[in-house]
DNA sequence: CCTAAAGTATCATCGTCTGATACTTTGTCA
DNA sequence: TGACAAAGTATCAGACGATGATACTTTAGG
């Protein structure tokens, strides 16, 4: 279902998170679908069960999934959004252009890149 | 120079590091001009100097920046980049989509965003 | 030379991330 | 209806990393 780096400097609940997260946002779990098992999915990763156990609960913290002792996690309507800043979002797309131009890219990659991004959601 | 958060996640020296990242590629500080020594930068941020010693030494890690003993950094010419993997940063670009869709910005928004980026910094 | 100012090294402290383990709740089926 | 399996939750210890206080080394200039 998601991919992890073990040696990536984010942390693993926060790369879990983060993963999850994309995955709601573009469409691939719909509200109302199970997420697996703390324990599924931890041993899937091959990680610990409360890691993943702290992902799903930032999650539902943030209103994008609803966790249930005895019964599993399944996401939420999102009519509940976790408001991000505009402040860090732009800050993030200036720390993004700033890296791709120190690294080479050219205008046209970035626009490229972007612009699939724009079709791949349901914007 | 610059402006870090106390409060945020990323750890200081990263955030140090980033900020002057981001100076150099958007042309802020040029090759050649001398950075404030690590007690000045790090007495205007609040911050001990060794975070400030850090942030400085993973640029120069990076090729960004020359450090001497007894003499100062200096921005390094940017022939020689650091390149950053095409798939951290699509990976990145993908990750601020999905948060701004689930902030409910919309495609206008963040095009709007992007293309205020792209008339900054020297593309 | 001697001093001021620059970067560097060392080390202690503290917080946070991770994982092992045990606990509680829920649904189901014999 | 009781037992069991499977779900999330809580607790706690170990490890690692980030930060800061302090001392050291190098450089430039008077």
């Amino acid at each position: 279902m998601i991919r992890i780096d073990l040696t990536a400097a984010t942390p693993l609940a926060e790369q879990v998170r983060l993963a999850l997260r994309r995955a709601i946002a573009e469409g691939e779990v719909a509200p109302g679908d199970e997420l697996p098992s703390v324990r599924q999915l931890a041993g899937d990763l091959s990680i610990n069960l409360n890691t993943v156990a702290r992902a799903y609960r930032e999650l539902e913290r943030e209103g994008l999934v609803v966790s249930h002792r005895g019964r599993g996690t399944v996401v939420a309507s999102l009519k509940s959004k976790s408001r991000v800043p505009r402040k860090e979002l732009r800050g993030r797309m200036r720390d993004l252009c700033a890296d791709a131009l120190l690294s080479g890219y050219l205008r046209g990659d970035l626009e490229q890149w972007f612009h699939k991004e724009m079709k791949r959601g349901s914007w």
